[in-house]
DNA sequence: TCCGCCGATCAATCATAGGA
DNA sequence: GTCCTATGATTGATCGGCGG
C-alpha cells in the first residue's frame, strides 16, 4: 500500500524549508469552453468557469431524469435550446452521473454495519 | 448580473467542522506523505474510519488541503514543521526501542 | 485516430463556523 | 453584533486511461 514512506535520495535534509514536489507544480489548462472573443473590445475571451443559469440547470436536470445518457441528436438539441456547447452539455451529464453514483453510495452506507451486533 | 442564483438550493450546506482529533489524523497523513499526498481508495476508507467521517469528506479534505497548501506554502510552514516533528518523534521512539532491544541481546 | 465515459482531481466559489 | 479568516462542500472543467 505504501511505497513512498521514505525519501529515495535524501538522507534527511530540510527541517525548516519544505521542498516543492511535482504535485505542487501541477497547473490545469484554462477552460476552452464557450466561443472566444465575442466582445472584441473587452478582449476577455472565456478563461473563466461558466455559470449555468437556474433555467439551464432545471432543464438539464429534467432531461437527466428522463435519460441518464444522451444521444448525439439529443445533445445537439439541448445545447441549442439552452445556448450551451455540446461539450458543456456532455460534461454536465458526465458530472451529473458521477454525482448520482456518489449520492447512492453515501445513502446506503451510513446505516448498514450492525448485522449481528445489536 | 443576477448572482442571486442558488439562494435556496444549497441549504444543505450546513457545514460542521471536523473534530480536533480527526483533523489531527488527516494532517498527520498529509504531512507524512507530502511528496505525494494522494491516499488510495483503501487509505481513504481507513482514514474515514479513524476520523468518523465519510470517504467523500476525506477526499474533500485532501482536495482542499492540496490546493490551499500549494497556493501558499509559506502559510503552512509552521504546521508542516509541527507535524514533521511529531512523526519524527514517533519514528525516534520506534528506533530507540529497536536499538535498546538490540543492545540487550548483544553485550 | 477520434470520441464518449469513468474516476480522480483541479480550481474557483459559496456559505457557514470561529475568533478578535 | 461586526469583520475577517479558516474550512467543508459544490461544481464546471481538465487529465489520463480504457474501450469501441
Amino acid at each position: 500500500e505504501d511505497k513512498d514512506t521514505a525519501c529515495p535520495a535524501e538522507p534527511c535534509p530540510s527541517a525548516g524549508t519544505a521542498q516543492t514536489f511535482d504535485w505542487m507544480r501541477v497547473k490545469r489548462n484554462p477552460p476552452k469552453t464557450a466561443k472566444v472573443s465575442e466582445y472584441g473590445l473587452l478582449g476577455q475571451p472565456n478563461p473563466i468557469r461558466t455559470n449555468f443559469t437556474t433555467k439551464q440547470l432545471t432543464e438539464l436536470e429534467k432531461e437527466f431524469h428522463f435519460n441518464k445518457y444522451l444521444t448525439r441528436a439529443r445533445r445537439v438539441e439541448i445545447a441549442a435550446t439552452l445556448e450551451l456547447n455540446e461539450t458543456q452539455v456532455k460534461i454536465w451529464f458526465q458530472n451529473r452521473r458521477m454525482k448520482q453514483k456518489k449520492r447512492e453510495k453515501e445513502g446506503l452506507a451510513p446505516a448498514a454495519v450492525s448485522r449481528s451486533a445489536k | 448580473v443576477m448572482i442571486l442564483r442558488s439562494r435556496f438550493l444549497d441549504a444543505r450546506r450546513k457545514r460542521r467542522n471536523f473534530s480536533k482529533q480527526a483533523t489531527e489524523i488527516l494532517n498527520e497523513y498529509f504531512y507524512s506523505h507530502l511528496s505525494n499526498p494522494y491516499p488510495s481508495e483503501e487509505a481513504k476508507e481507513e482514514l474515514a474510519k479513524k476520523c468518523s467521517i465519510t470517504v467523500s469528506q476525506v477526499s474533500n479534505w485532501f482536495g482542499n488541503k492540496r490546493i490551499r497548501y500549494k497556493k501558499n506554502i509559506g502559510k503552512f510552514q509552521e504546521e508542516a514543521n509541527l507535524y514533521a516533528a511529531k512523526t519524527a518523534v514517533t519514528a525516534a521512539h520506534a528506533v530507540a526501542a529497536a536499538v535498546q532491544n538490540n543492545q540487550t541481546n548483544s553485550p
